[in-house]
DNA sequence: TTGGAATGTCAACAACACTGACGTAAGCTG
DNA sequence: CAGCTTACGTCAGTGTTGTTGACATTCCAA
């Protein structure tokens, strides 16, 4: 609604002056990206009986296999209770497999079975194509960009979580 | 996993290449990142008795007054059903008003009251103060490669809905 | 004017998050 | 060894948010 008074007319932003307009776009961008972004993996999950949970612990699950609970609560930021529902229909589905850890037998240590990880391609699959199709249009420019703001906009202990992962890949 | 074999070395990346690694951070960028683009309204929501579904109807019925449910329904991509309930008590509390149309009584259209532009302008403060250090932070490029990543991954249709928002506030 | 389409409301249910409490097994420390 | 802590699992209860189904009102066109 306010107009800053000053300079909201190039369409280039200027380095100190951020308008609250432009900053708005901005959170709509996000919404409603983030819907798209969504949107492939979980209509094949509705087919499933899973849900955008049980994407994300497989997705984690097959990045770092060998993680341990405690250490995917972490990353996922939510409550054992929460991840224990997920995880347990993961299991007695074949799809995860936990097995005891060697060094500390309280720890249980989480893989992806052969059908887990075709479930986890099907999912990425679909949500890399979106992906790589919108790197593509905006340019590779603007893909470093796009990385930039976002790791800018984590808390402090999601990007050191994201830069784990990082280099895990890499 | 993989290096692409050719100039990886300037933080831009070849444009025809695209590899499953850079897709896949991407795709946990936008995980994270999004995970503290809601943290701090979902802070304020918590003490309210509120969640994020009353954010997304006070942001959107604030940026575009007047609008109707089924309008609104559009734009937020849930049933009439769901929205229709956040409504209700956003009503009840005296956030927002509803007018029957004059030209088609079917209608409802949609207003925010003082007290829920107070409760627009607190939770929109919030998330602002982090998109714009965000902005800040990774600099005026990044946030226009930002902007045209986040376009292309919308749906189409949703993107026209951006696109309408984006005219409606400049 | 009558039937169908559009708009919005109420009720019931499912998914998934949360808190709190408890139990078990295993590791650690004095 | 005894006692504390850690890691994990589970039961019970609650809240938000999504869904479908049924229904009332209003508009419009045959």
């Amino acid at each position: 609604m306010r107009d800053t008074g000053m300079g909201a007319g190039l369409g280039g932003e200027s380095l100190l002056f951020l308008t609250d307009e432009q900053l708005r776009q901005g959170i709509e961008a996000m919404f409603f990206a983030y819907r798209g972004f969504t949107a492939d993996p979980d209509r094949i999950l509705a087919d499933l009986a899973y849900g955008r949970a049980h994407h994300r612990a497989v997705h984690f699950i097959n990045r770092a296999p060998g993680t341990t609970v405690n250490n995917l609560l972490n990353i996922l930021g939510v409550t054992k209770q929460s991840l224990n529902r997920v995880l347990r229909t993961l299991i007695a589905d074949g799809l995860v497999e936990s097995r005891v850890g060697q060094h500390d037998k309280r720890e249980r240590h989480l893989f992806l079975t052969e059908d887990g990880h075709a479930l986890e391609q099907k999912l990425s699959d679909a949500q890399r194509a979106r992906m790589r199709t919108a790197f593509r249009e905006a340019g590779p420019d603007a893909v470093g960009g796009f990385r930039r703001v976002l790791e800018a906009m984590m808390d402090p202990e999601m990007r050191r979580a994201y830069a784990r992962l990082k280099e895990n890949g890499a």
